[in-house]
DNA sequence: AGTACATATTCGGATATTCGGATATATGAA
DNA sequence: TTCATATATCCGAATATCCGAATATGTACT
């Protein structure tokens, strides 16, 4: 954690679960909404609501391209937080994060988005 | 993070000011309730709720000693979580902890619990 | 301009979390 | 047993956070 990052606002935006399912989903590479509301079958609002605090606390960055919004891993997390990484990496094997990885596995081969 | 720690309870327990200045304090050993009241300035009642909630997530352990109850961090947070010791190590440069450290310090010195 | 689709934001209502004074419990000493 | 000290828990009130439908905004295409 280096001098810039609010730890406190990475916590906090870590402490809900869908939050960490999203960047457990993110450890594979970059997704727009419409994938994470595929896979995780929530409303549209709210993966954009969870994306804002994930934005906020500078876990994820965006990327506009076109009607879509690309979302990744922020570098600053990446750097900053290499533990975190790993930490999110890991928890690919646990439930209810290995079920969504399924599940976005299915997605990729039939996404319309 | 193993496969037997609650992440979320992890990082719900770390969303709070409060319990991270308390971690970072503890990463320079057992304190007692009466040691966290005196250098953070808060009502005990406030203290102890706080570390019920540190315990809950197993970052903490307790021990009593007589009238004392003595937390530190738990063993389990320092080998399945070794990244987060080192992240809460190196927090103690920043505010407030940086302060919380030197009003420690000082305490030390005239504790009288 | 108008339409279609992806995403962001707003809103009220439900739920969760916090605070700290008051009270209960635990221990040790007289 | 009675008293003093340390800690834990209870309680209502204040605050924060969540949800998801509805609405607003942004982009591409005709």
């Amino acid at each position: 954690m280096n001098t810039t990052t609010n730890e406190i606002a990475v916590f906090k935006a870590l402490s809900e679960e869908i939050r960490v399912r999203i960047m457990v989903l993110l450890t594979k590479g970059e997704l727009c909404v419409c994938d994470l509301t595929a896979v995780l079958k929530l409303p549209q609002s709210t993966i954009s609501r969870h994306m804002a605090k994930l934005k906020g606390a500078q876990l994820v960055t965006d990327r506009r391209e076109g009607k879509w919004v690309h979302y990744r891993m922020s570098d600053v997390i990446k750097e900053g937080l290499p533990d975190l990484t790993v930490t999110l990496r890991n928890l690919e094997h646990k439930s209810p994060y290995s079920n969504d990885l399924t599940t976005f596995n299915n997605h990729k081969l039939i996404k319309s988005c």
